[in-house]
DNA sequence: CTTCATATTATGTCTAGACATAATGGCCCA
DNA sequence: TGGGCCATTATGTCTAGACATAATATGAAG
């Protein structure tokens, strides 16, 4: 057996990468059959075929059967959107961190779980940075019940204690009720950004928070990397 | 050689998908070495490769060498946020889109390439829906100093004739002047939604937008789907 | 008891060949 | 001319085996 050449597979992505990014195959550009591919660079067909399925993976690449493989059309608009862990984000800032509980009740239900509400503020160096308000299912989380959310944040703890979950955020301007306002030391009236996030494990709710910043102290930051590959779970 | 079942990898990865998501598996739990998965599922161990390789895609699960696979780490900070083509978003929802430019403006600037300024508004059944102001490296899209921007809304032709890029947004609350909320029909200080692209081919710019939306008529959805695997770029 | 070399192990990648599947385009028939 | 069937073709998936690589564990030497 011919011994295979150091790294083909990443060889013929970035080839066929970089040919995309420079404008030389243009969106809708038919690819060469795999089988050409294959010959051209010297390996196997299913080589050829991997490499074609990361390039699918990152977005750069379109397949169809029998009618090959095509450069895809840029999906400018989606973008990873990175929501801050908000103890994280001020750490990061290099300013105190605080949270403080304004109430945590426990909701019971008729006939249905429990849920834990929880509502609080976010300081950044003793500013009010964020409104949080909160509601855990306790059927999903029970320990949510033992923990002390008078001193850690709730979505801290959450995140070091749920094991997996799918999450759906929406992202909104709005102007703060006269109690915001006062909470966010503003003016009534002034443009916050709300984040809502409700999050499941597989398909059955786990929390759902509302977080309110200041529209003049917080932005979010959404990229799109076209084609880097890149997987940076941190 | 033995025929294969039809969809061994496919059932390998959903089966551990389903493990991590019901709890079974936690963060950091270690997953069977791929022999034994091999053995278990009576495939070969390239095919478990390749289902494990599309967790890791999904950002399910992590591999080391001689360590093994574990389960990874929930990154729900992170999530796939959906920027809208306003013709598009508005076509969809079965309104009116119509384009109105208010200034096209070819900007000289001394030693460096020319630049296009587009300032205009997108209406969604005859109501503005958001103001647009673009800035358009003539650089690095020629073709953009022929199109005809009073009629083609620019974040559509672009979409169309750019070969590739990479993007930034930021996504941040404010309060509208003035002038933006005449051209809204708001009041003067509402809340908006502001959205501010930068766009890139490779290392170079090449346009930038800032989008101002009524914080009452707009919202951003962001999507953080653990391992679904889904590609769906239609 | 520490340190370094080495064997082991689990993932990473590749090959050559086989069969599956779906879409296209042309052919045949009405 | 129009519509439906079918062969062709390119991707999709899998197998069994081989070699590469990196990190850990082990054992030997100092």
């Amino acid at each position: 057996m011919t011994r295979a050449a150091p790294n083909p597979a990443r060889r013929i992505r970035e080839d066929i990468e970089s040919r995309i990014h420079s404008g030389e195959w243009r969106p809708g550009t038919r690819i060469p059959i795999e089988q050409e591919l294959a010959a051209r660079y010297g390996c196997a067909r299913a080589t050829v075929s991997k490499a074609l399925a990361e390039l699918v993976a990152a977005g750069l690449v379109e397949r169809r059967r029998k009618a090959g493989s095509f450069v895809a059309h840029p999906p400018v608009h989606s973008a990873v959107m990175t929501v801050p862990d908000l103890a994280e984000l001020i750490a990061a800032r290099g300013e105190a961190y605080r949270w403080e509980a304004r109430a945590v009740v426990r909701r019971k239900n008729a006939g249905e779980a429990d849920t834990l509400q929880i509502d609080g503020i976010h300081f950044a160096a003793d500013e009010p940075f964020a409104l949080e308000s909160r509601t855990i299912e306790l059927a999903e989380v029970p320990a949510a019940a033992e923990a002390n959310f008078a001193v850690e944040a709730p979505g801290t703890w959450l995140l070091a204690h749920i094991p997996w979950t799918s999450a759906r955020h929406v992202v909104r301007a709005i102007a703060a009720t006269r109690a915001e306002a006062a909470a966010l030391a503003t003016n009534s009236g002034a443009a916050c950004l709300q984040l809502e996030r409700d999050t499941w494990r597989g398909d059955r709710p786990v929390t759902h928070v509302r977080q309110l910043f200041r529209g003049d102290r917080f932005d979010l930051v959404a990229e799109f990397q076209a084609g880097t590959g890149k997987r940076d779970p941190g």
